[in-house]
DNA sequence: TTAATTCACAACCAGATGGTTTACGAGCGG
DNA sequence: CCGCTCGTAAACCATCTGGTTGTGAATTAA
């Protein structure tokens, strides 16, 4: 699992990060910020934004201590890009399926019709 | 991890995974069929299988024992629909950044100009 | 300087995951 | 009816994952 898409998709898998994520696009936050809502300790918080961060959907700005992580918009086109291709094609298909019903539907009534 | 997107994600983060719904997306096929390319047991792929049903990107039509398996597209709207509200989310936010530093940087000239 | 706080790293644990092998039920071709 | 093939289910194993606690380093506050 070392690829980048399987990392981003994997990270969005857990609802505790993709809340992160959420709260992460209002504003940027400290570890300690994030933390806070949750019932989990602070280190658990602190593997999820590195989880985060590996998949490249979240940047660690400035260089204190006490830094601020922050959403980082570019990976997630990869993920829909990759989505939309497949579902796109999925979809044609079935619209061409319709067609070919359609057209079988055409068949059987002129056959009927002669 | 009960809940839907989370298991479709899940789901996305394995490559072969992945390459499965790239070859549904061409066409139907059974499961050996499907198996055929990898080098892993069938009995492999088709728990994979089985996890992408479970997910809902799949679906077995026909009821033989011999029964192919399909792409659902309506389930992938879920995941693109998510990721895109917080990429769009992130990006207005540095939009904003980008305007509001654009305005300090007007401000500064103007107080130089004076 | 010293004390407190913030956070990351390591070790550990329970449960999930991806793979195997083995065994078994369900349809087809003889 | 008898095999044969296709697919699934079960048991098992190694590894990964999400959580904990403990420790320690770095930064902030007194």
């Amino acid at each position: 699992m070392t690829d980048r898409l399987s990392k981003v998709f994997a990270a969005l898998a857990d609802p505790t990060r993709r809340d992160l994520v959420a709260r992460l696009s209002v504003g940027d936050a400290t570890v300690g910020q994030l933390a806070a809502p949750y019932d989990v300790s602070v280190q658990a918080v602190s593997k999820h934004i590195k989880v985060l961060a590996d998949a490249g959907l979240v940047r660690r700005d400035g260089t204190s201590h006490r830094r601020p992580v922050s959403l980082d918009p570019e990976v997630f086109d990869m993920a829909t890009a990759w989505i939309e291709r497949y579902r796109r094609r999925a979809e044609e298909r079935y619209q061409r399926l319709d067609t070919v019903l359609a057209e079988m539907n055409d068949v059987r009534e002129e056959g009927a019709a002669s």
